[in-house]
RNA sequence: GCGAGCGUGGCGGAACUGGUAGACGCACUGGACUUAAAAUCCAGAGAUCGAAAGAUCGUGGGGGUUCGAUUCCCCCCGCUCGCACCA
């Protein structure tokens, strides 16, 4: 008998399935469609086993689905704009087109080389004209519907990339990749409104119920929508500047009784102006401005504010009169920048109040204090109530308090119901040179011009010099010139370019028809979208998900197609993590660097101690990555892959270790010896339904049940352990009549098939050894016998007292006073009753007895 | 601080709507085969006590509901993630 050889049996197949287009797919059939995509790479050069991880699970679910009689769409493409290619250009000097092509190209085989039902006809990367045209088109007509637009704003900059990055690329007030802390500029940005969608992006997320809750929590966070009022209050001493009132937000109007100041944002327009020609408002000011962002500077920066000397007017009570402060914790960003404290029901409005000596007025009673007693001094109280001190409001809860507050202030012009949102337009212009221009002319006489459409796409230039600071395409000699289409006077390009998440907003559209002069095809995108299944990492939940989401939304109000949501499934999978080890001299070593020694590691060339550490997502920095390639090319594709899903379930992070991989190896031999040996049944023998046989034919169909089950609830680890059940239920069936051997050959097949979604080379191997001439790819998915996979015997827990003393076989179904007999009878029962009679005797049929006494 | 999730053998993890805790795998132990090793096959295995039969304990800790709790409720501890001076 010849050995398991991967590397000979997986391109064999690899080359069949390419030959035989197995997984090309076909737009409009009579079968359910079933799109299913996975989060596509970056085309950083190699792949890592995050990519292998990702990719098995989504050509799990493709396969299967395939084999259930979808119609599959199943693509990959290339994220193929980005920093790193400009990088490469500055340290190696090669040209960032060249680069990432070549990446592609490196990735692309690797990901061959793993079995992945891909459709590649319709392959894709967005840093080709081809795709970039389309966005600049989209975006032009986002600009035609007001949902692009320009403005002077400040922007988080990053100082490494050197370029702007959106509210949602800051983590802890730094960059994303860079790490490094942003700073605060004030620049001319293009933005999309995403925050006319914000409402809708919000309600909408109760309807997307194959998302996890937690990606859901997280953009419902991020959105952070606020119901509330906007109140105005005016300004007892006329005007400061162009100002008579200042306007605040807040979500507690119903305690507008227990205001004791006014707060505003140290750039608020109104601070701003009071700092003029006032030493000491700016010098605060200033102070303000160093105050950071971070954790920490928040958390240990104190309430400090500056006195204004202005006062408002209550604006319904007209004997009270409120002081007016700059305070360092109020932000521009949110609201209308202005806060009215009411100290009693806020702890930050307290802590200011405590440090400054104003008033603290209770507005809100508990239900449980008394309005004689109550008083609130170092920590607010913000629960429900009754009111009181509030005039017409006393005795109202607070939600109806609210609802009042908002009448009053309305009917009295001071104030309006309103609802505020977190969320921020996306700031889309970049300063790089790697990414999709913007196009847009500005002319001194005609201002922003939009190129027109004839005349796109813009591409970028090729020759560009990555030496000189600063953006490489501002810095090209020729390529911002040009004229102006309105009036032909000489004009200057836009130099930015877009986020790159512009692209992986809709290339999930392009996938429906890649090759489509418009883009992607509206009935393409009806036919396939939204995406039944996506998959990817969690670290996209705010930043690619919503941008999606919402470009989706645009795009439809564009005119492109009639689609809310693009991703109706998604699943978001835990990273892969492996051991750390260090030297003496603190040094991280590559797993391939250590080898066991017993209980210890040592240094597989010079012999030394080495530490091992935690076990931690696997990081170039910590060297504690395994090169999926070496793993393939010792075990083969179909180990990494069969490991990758038995360890863990998917959304969870998952240790790869070596121990692993050789189980998975050992288990795919195993197979290949049952699938090769000569005293199976021959081809087409009858599945015996009685005899020593039956156990197995049984476990078969169980098989097929739980294991359908598994896939579809992604439970792969589970679906793993049923292989192995169904193995050993093979290898446990001694018998050697030819009835046993059907039932061999039965048991083995279904194994085949059932195996060929997780480790398709070695099934489709196996297969052929089994006699078949037709690809597994192209066979449907096996199907149950329901009436086999129910035993007539039971066996059944009995317990005394509540605690397990025996068990009892009994036909199944067996009624009730049957069943209390037998256990009655038990040696293990009777023991326990010592002759006296139960209290009491439960019996759940098919499941356990207890006898209470 | 707010929000979410998690905590089960030496390890990864199973356990359907409250019903025989530890499926399946890894590591481990013993045996067979072998001159030997590897590979393979067979068997064992939560902990403690016991020769065994068996008993007791056991799902982070403490309480509760129940005939019965990993599962439901309350309190506490620990870890992970997200957000954060959001008015």
């Amino acid at each position: 008998m010849d050995q398991y050889s991967p590397a000979t049996i997986e391109s064999k197949w690899q080359d069949r399935w390419e030959q035989n287009s197995c997984f090309v797919a076909k737009t409009g059939s009579d079968k359910p469609k079933y799109y299913v995509l996975e989060m596509f790479p970056y085309p950083s050069g190699r792949i890592h086993m995050g990519h292998v991880r990702n990719y098995t699970l989504g050509d799990v679910v493709a396969r299967y689905r395939r084999a259930k009689g979808f119609n599959v769409l199943h693509p990959m493409g290339w994220d193929a704009f980005g920093l790193p290619a400009e990088n490469a250009a500055m340290e190696r000097g090669v040209h960032p087109g060249k680069w990432t092509i070549e990446n592609i190209a490196s990735m692309q085989s690797q990901l061959r080389s793993m079995g992945l039902s891909y459709d590649w006809d319709r392959e894709l990367a967005t840093c080709t004209p081809d795709y970039y045209q389309h966005e600049q088109s989209m975006f032009l007509k986002f600009l035609e519907k007001g949902l692009a637009y320009r403005k002077e704003s400040w922007v988080n900059w990053d100082p490494v990339e050197n370029t702007v990055l959106a509210n949602e690329q800051v983590v802890d007030g730094r960059g994303w990749r860079s790490g490094e802390l942003v700073e605060r500029r004030l620049l001319s940005q293009w933005f999309l409104k995403i925050t006319d969608y914000a409402e809708d992006l919000l309600s909408a997320i109760d309807r997307l119920d194959r998302w996890p809750d937690r990606v859901r929590l997280m953009q419902h966070n991020w959105i952070g929508k606020s119901e509330g009022a906007r109140v105005k209050f005016n300004l007892t001493s006329g005007s400061v500047g162009e100002m008579s009132a200042i306007e605040v937000f807040t979500t507690r109007p119903d305690t507008l009784y227990g205001a004791s100041f006014l707060a505003i944002a140290a750039n608020h327009p109104l601070a701003m102006s009071i700092a003029e020609g006032n030493e000491a408002a700016t010098e605060f000011l200033a102070e303000c401005a160093q105050l950071g962002t971070s954790e920490a500077a928040v958390e240990t920066a104190e309430k400090r504010g500056f006195k204004t000397g202005l006062e408002v007017q209550h604006p319904l009570d007209p004997t009270c009169k409120l002081p007016v402060y700059i305070a360092n914790f109020v932000l521009m960003e949110y609201g209308t920048g202005a806060i009215f404290g009411c100290p009693a029901h806020d702890q930050r409005d307290l802590d200011f109040a405590n440090a400054y000596d104003l008033p603290v007025l209770p507005v809100v009673l508990p239900d449980d204090a008394s309005a004689d007693t109550f008083t609130v001094t170092d920590t607010a109280y913000t629960g429900p109530g009754r009111l009181f001190n509030s005039g017409p409001w006393d005795g109202m809860s607070v939600e109806d308090g609210k609802r009042a507050a908002i009448a009053a202030l309305e009917s009295a012009s001071a104030g309006t119901g309103k609802t505020t949102y977190r969320l921020r337009d996306w700031g889309v212009s970049r300063q790089r040179y790697w990414g999709c221009p913007i196009p847009i002319i500005h002319c001194d006489s005609c201002g922003l011009v939009p190129v027109p459409e004839a005349d796109l796409p813009v591409t970028l230039p090729e020759d560009v010099d990555f030496d000189a600071p600063g953006n490489p395409l501002s810095n090209h000699p020729t390529w911002k010139h040009t004229s102006c289409p309105t009036c032909g006077g000489a004009a200057i390009r836009e130099q930015d370019t877009f986020d790159t998440f512009f692209e992986s907003s809709w290339y999930f559209l392009r996938f429906a028809d890649p090759k489509h002069p418009q883009g992607f095809s509206a009935e393409a995108a009806a036919y396939w979208m939204p995406v039944d299944q996506y998959i990817g990492g969690v670290e996209h939940a705010v930043l690619h998900l919503l941008y999606s989401r919402f470009f989706t939304r645009a795009l439809r109000d564009v005119g492109y197609l009639d689609l809310d949501e693009p991703f109706a499934g998604l699943m978001t999978q835990g990273m892969v993590c492996h051991q750390t080890f260090r030297d003496a001299d603190g040094k991280w070593l590559f797993p391939t660097e250590v080898e066991r020694d017993g209980e210890n590691w040592r240094h597989a060339e010079n012999g030394n101690a080495v530490e091992a550490g935690r076990i931690e997502k696997m990081s170039k920095s910590k060297r504690n990555v395994v090169d999926p390639e070496i793993i393939i090319s010792n075990y083969g594709a179909d180990t990494a892959r069969l490991f990758m899903l038995s360890d863990s379930p998917p959304e969870r992070d998952m240790e790869w270790t070596e121990a692993g991989v050789e189980g998975a190896s050992r288990f795919l031999k195993k197979l290949y010896r049952m699938a090769s040996d000569p005293n199976l049944a021959p081809i087409g023998s009858n599945v015996p339904t009685d005899g020593p046989g039956l156990d197995l034919v049984r476990a078969a169909n169980k098989a097929i049940i739980n294991m359908s089950a598994d896939i579809e609830a992604f439970r792969f680890n589970k679906a793993v352990a049923q292989l192995y059940t169904l193995a050993n239920a093979i290898s446990d069936l001694r018998d050697e009549s030819e009835s046993a051997a059907a039932a061999r050959r039965f048991g083995i097949e279904t194994l085949t098939k059932l195996l060929s979604p997780m480790a398709p080379h070695i099934a489709e191997e196996m297969w052929e050894r089994l006699g078949h001439t037709q690809m597994l790819a192209s066979l449907p998915w096996p199907e149950a016998d329901t009436s086999l996979v129910t035993e007539d015997q039971v066996e059944i827990g009995v317990q005394v007292n509540g605690k397990l003393r025996d068990t009892l076989a009994l036909p199944r179904d067996a009624d009730e006073d049957t069943a209390r007999e037998a256990a009655l009878a038990l040696p293990g029962v009777i023991r326990y009753l010592e002759g006296a009679t139960p209290k009491k005797v439960i019996v759940v049929k098919n499941r356990i007895i207890n006898v209470v006494i």
